[in-house]
DNA sequence: CTTTGTGCAAACGATTTGCAGGATG
DNA sequence: CATCCTGCAAATCGTTTGCACAAAG
């Protein structure tokens, strides 16, 4: 769990203009300390073990306001869930197609795209790959059962 | 638009197993025909000047049914909506950071990924690159209003 | 004819909104 | 103390479901 001090959280939302309040402050600090891709409900359950009163559409609003400002991002990958990810720095996705987990890959996993022969006039900005595959427990669970 | 035959639609649809009804031909059809990645609703309301009366439950039913069998596929790029597509090759997609257009990259755009520096205990099955960016058409306005 | 598909309307789950009171800077 | 944020409950949106009838093979 990469413990990430309350300094750094709070400056992180103060230097967006944001005003820090427990409410924010909890949402916050909870997906910077997870790596499991949560979605609203999932933070506002785990949470409200620790902060009782930590209202719904609080959690949604916060969400989708520390979204707006670059201090989290959407992860879409199932119909019907928005996925919440507090590692902002560059990275792809693996899905495992058996258990449904979400597995960050850091970026130099993946070599460069050679992005030369796309056809002319898209400029890309940024971009993702997303796997999709058996992870390391589904896979190892597979082979047993073959065997 | 590439047009496809009606006997092929219908062959498509009897190698699934699944029976062909005039609501099922005209959602697949409808899919194929297009290159927009349109949501049900979309399709729903651009039938309904065609076929009066078709459903929105059947329109939402037939491309969960045709989604299933492996006919089309599930587009999620946006919260909250789920986009299809009739176009089975694999291939990449390119989303407009401007106008929200989704673009259908051919695979052999993009070279193919280096996966050996992945750490062990994935097994990839298959994967795709998303880019963000600007397309044609929303690149070209932006450098005319910056002159 | 048996089974599968359709239409309708009600149900559902995730997310959003309006509004009044409360806390932050 | 002006502004921004929170909680509550109701509203909304996309999607799903139950059921009776209709159509496909």
């Amino acid at each position: 769990m990469p413990r990430v001090e309350k300094e750094e959280i709070i400056r992180a939302l103060r230097s967006k203009g944001l005003r820090v309040t427990p409410q924010r402050f909890a949402v916050y600090a909870n997906l910077l300390a997870r790596r499991d891709h949560p979605t609203a409900e999932q933070i506002l359950k785990q949470l409200n073990q620790e902060v009782p009163t930590l209202s719904q559409a609080t959690v949604y609003l916060t969400l989708q306001t520390l979204s707006e400002v670059g201090l989290i991002r959407e992860v879409l990958l199932e119909q019907g869930v928005c996925r919440y990810d507090a590692n902002m720095a560059p990275h792809h996705h693996f899905v495992c197609t058996s258990c449904g987990q979400i597995i960050d890959i850091p970026w130099d996993c993946l070599g460069p795209i050679n992005l030369s022969s796309l056809p002319s006039g898209f400029q890309v900005e940024r971009y993702e790959v997303t796997l999709y595959g058996k992870c390391n427990q589904c896979g190892d669970r597979e082979e047993r059962s073959q065997t």
